[in-house]
DNA sequence: TCTTTTTTTGAAATATATTATCATTATCGC
DNA sequence: GCGATAATGATAATATATTTCAAAAAAAGA
């Protein structure tokens, strides 16, 4: 039985709920809800920032050194948590994937073509304009997505 | 001096000007315009797919055998046609990079997930409110893509 | 045209990212 | 706790991308 404790920061009504629909996925595949596969979503959770396999495992390392999390852990986990919905993977630019939660609200996303850093963005006037776009052409929209690129204000500054 | 051929299946107007286009930018920065340069503009062009480096490479091995073109060259020129903004990459799903030409107007897509159909649209309010959003958070906008996903008119009917 | 200067090239080496293998360990239903 | 099964970390194997460098090609000048 392993001895490391979770430690979260937070434990918000929607974190819960989230994490016990991966139980259940989980569960349904005969899948083993692991204390890895628990602290990658609780990771993905509390950032604020989308992230690349190794900048997770860099964190899981500082944040729980006694796990010795393997790369390899990382990357399956993610492959997973995609194939299962729940988080969504980006390569937007340069430097390889990047994994964010999917189940927030929808938005949509700043890339910056200089440093391949992402903000998020909602706007509703644009969400409803897509669905008039749709309806008007006979198309019944399921999904959408967005980019704008650009430079973003750090890069402008050099 | 090469006794290569370009043999190009098309020489639309179109092409033409990226083509002087190309060769304008590359004078401009001191850069040579070479027949690889140029197989590789072509090539792009005459592709409906998008294409990974390691498939552009293919494709301009058996078109053009004599060439002997290395993958490094592929790579180099995809950066070049890439920070020029000639042609953009993108990276849906599991693996590698793909690049299309960039060129053409601004593209926002309706993609039918059943037959694949796209249709293209332009909304200018969703133009102006992009510019707006980049605009209110520092952002210099330089483009920007968007795909709107559901079911087509005569697939729904099926 | 020929010569000089500079850039580009292909091949190979290197670097980086991702996936597969496998012995060991952990989970979970009983 | 026990046994069946799946997951893990370490590392090997691949895949993908970039760098190096001598030779070749392109542009500029005469």
């Amino acid at each position: 039985m392993s001895e490391i404790s979770t430690n979260f920061t937070e434990r918000t009504i929607e974190y819960e709920q989230l994490l016990l629909d991966f139980k259940v996925l989980l569960k349904n595949n005969n899948l083993k809800f692991t204390i890895q596969r628990e602290v990658i979503l609780e990771c993905l959770y509390n950032s604020d920032e989308h992230l690349t396999p190794e900048s997770l495992h860099n964190i899981l390392q500082n944040k729980y050194p006694d796990l010795k999390i393997g790369i390899a852990t990382v990357y399956r986990t993610l492959s997973l948590l995609e194939d299962s919905k729940i988080v969504t993977s980006l390569s937007f630019g340069a430097q390889g994937k990047k994994y964010e939660l999917g189940a927030k609200d929808h938005h949509d996303h700043l890339i910056c073509t200089e440093c391949g850093d992402i903000t998020e963005f909602v706007d509703d006037q644009i969400e409803k304009k897509q669905h008039q776009i749709a309806d008007k052409l006979g198309f019944k929209m399921l999904d959408h997505s967005m980019q704008i690129y650009g430079i973003c204000q750090s890069c402008q500054q050099k």
